[in-house]
DNA sequence: CGTGAAAAAAGTAAGCC
DNA sequence: GGCTTACTTTTTTCACG
């Protein structure tokens, strides 16, 4: 599978479009980028197909469904171990509270990005479901003030070669 | 506006299903979930309208668009007052590097998630943009061995309270 | 509230530049 | 490649249970 791909300005324009607003009609979207909608398609279905673009996502607000904390967890898992670390993994990403999950370099060895219902329920998960594992050697607790999801992902200036 | 909202199970499994995959039909949801396509969009507009679908956005894959190394930095900015924190912001977020930034607690005031081309590029950013600027205080750069997604982002056990 | 059928709009495929 | 046109499916509305 190739590593890059060759984007166009067509491509790179439907691309900032579809990130700020992914249920664009491919009608609104030719009309601001200035090429027919059997074209969209056309580009759309290719980038899907080639892999830039990886799905389509709901973007849900965790407040709203009673999960107004969050909150960054960075672990140490000891030993870090393949036949410790998978289990650990997939114990981690099944939790409902479990948003995002980072491998990482330095010393910490994960960042756990997790959504729960206020102080005590974090408590709770970092005691039931971190510390009181073997393999966890240490729990750092960050609470989150607030986020920002920043502009459209896009390649580095010079276009990207194909690869 | 309200802190939650009150979901039923119907609501809850279009959420589970629309969070795997946002372009489903409503044809198709309706299928899945035993109640009648009207009914679906009526659902997934009330979501929307009271904000907990806050929108559809577009999953792309970095290393596809010559973005192939991925990292975190923790930055201490000093002094941590309004007037440096607010520029300090939006400078950041508006680099084409950024994807997602955080305002923690902790010694480290921000993480900054960050998409580059390569080391050299990581390099460049972390010098250019971070040390260079006089409020940033501290650095540290963590490189991403590897991402996971976890589950949907449902309610607590209990349903949601309304508000 | 949910349903089912009808109207409006969008998605999709084909043929032609 | 891209555009236009025709065709299919989906979305969306609305009167009714």
């Amino acid at each position: 599978m190739a590593e890059s791909v060759v984007l166009d300005p067509v491509d790179l324009h439907l691309l900032r479009l579809l990130q700020n607003d992914a249920r664009m009609t491919y009608r609104d979207l030719a009309a601001q980028v200035g090429v027919a909608p059997s074209t969209c398609l056309d580009r759309v279905t290719r980038l899907r197909r080639c892999g830039v673009i990886l799905g389509h996502r709901l973007e849900l607000d965790p407040a709203k469904l009673g999960r107004g904390l969050q909150a960054l967890l960075s672990v140490q898992v000891r030993p870090h171990r393949r036949e410790l670390v998978g289990p650990f993994v997939e114990r981690i990403r099944a939790l409902p509270e479990s948003l995002t999950m980072f491998h990482l370099t330095g010393p910490d060895d994960y960042l756990v990005h997790v959504a729960v219902a206020d102080m005590a329920d974090l408590q709770r998960l970092v005691l039931d479901e971190f510390t009181a594992r073997r393999e966890v050697a240490r729990v750092e607790t960050r609470l989150i003030f607030q986020q920002w999801d920043c502009g459209p992902l896009l390649p580095p200036s010079p276009s990207a070669q194909s690869g």
